[in-house]
DNA sequence: AACTGATCGTCAGCTACGCTGATGATCAGT
DNA sequence: ACTGATCATCAGCGTAGCTGACGATCAGTT
């Protein structure tokens, strides 16, 4: 048994390392924008409405601190705005600008262009149905998208207990 | 049209998203191996045969340079030997020790346990269809994994070709 | 045998990322 | 007015990956 199928056949493996390839491409892809994957990611979610930093973080899955940053670069393209909010000044208010708006629009295509690119060797099927698993399973494990009762604290532990006790499964005697 | 949902609903997106969660909890159940993913990575494609350190960077998709620090960290721990080759002494010839054979097929155990919980949301079939999917496009891109015969070049080529003539698609005036 | 160009492993140094912890400003409740 | 919590921000740490350079070694040429 060749050992390099055995990760190489993992899900995981698969998974992370196209993850890796679609990156550099999507990368590549946004160059022209002056725009970093999570800088789009962010300017996507900042359309939807008027949102402080905080909510943007939980919303995008980016650190609190790295917001700042991403925001600093979208502002200073003026890309974004800040205002404060009125109601709570404590909050930055966080508002796309027309130029904003114009460049996640083109930067949506040329990924969109990109991602076909990356996804041409599946057929119209698979491309369907891999996009079907992937969303499923994101909608699993995102807590944003967990309904509250069933709690990112259920989910983590049902599944997580494989990985945290794996003390009953294989074990490894720190010598 | 929120345009979180059109950039939540891109595949590549969720690809990147969903390794990100599935990196961290691969991460966490090779914590007690001491070893980090791609040290897991390199040690799986260690014990195919006598590789070199360049062989390696190759298969894993690892710099050469981060391979160095890769074997320093496996030796250390007793996983790797380095041998110089003796028909080529600048090759540094990796072969795996017993105590790295054994950590290796724990650790991907592991893994398999972690690779499990992560995906139980999906049922048996779509699991299986994921994976199916994931190897296609995986086997489309890796220049490693592609038949001898037609050779890294013309699949790099075939697939490469949607994704390098994107000039072609939307173009960013650089103001 | 000497010379040239290429290859391999290694190292120093740079850049970028994400995170921790602390700080000042602000809010909500008492 | 006081206390505790929340928000944005900053400094700093550790890590990852990459570039560029270097010595050692090989293959081919003359």
């Amino acid at each position: 048994m060749r050992s390099s199928e055995t990760i190489s056949s993992a899900t995981g493996y698969l998974l992370l390392r196209l993850a890796n390839l679609a990156s550099a491409r999507m990368e590549e892809a946004l160059l022209p924008f002056r725009l970093r994957g999570r800088d789009l990611r962010v300017l996507a979610f900042v359309q939807d409405g008027e949102l402080s930093q905080r909510d943007l973080s939980q919303q995008t899955g980016l650190d609190r601190t790295t917001m700042v940053a991403v925001i600093d670069g979208l502002e200073r393209n003026g890309y974004v705005r800040r205002e404060r909010s009125p109601t709570d000044r404590r909050k930055q208010l966080i508002s796309v600008t027309t130029d904003g708006r114009t460049v996640l629009s083109e930067a949506l295509t040329a990924l969109r262009w990109a991602e076909d690119g990356f996804l041409a060797p599946l057929g119209e099927d698979e491309r369907r149905q891999l996009h079907r698993q992937l969303s499923l399973l994101y909608a699993a494990h995102d807590p944003r998208c967990q309904t509250d009762d069933t709690s990112e604290l259920g989910l983590l532990l049902g599944s997580d207990a494989a990985g945290t006790r794996h003390s009953e499964g294989p074990t490894r005697h720190t010598t």
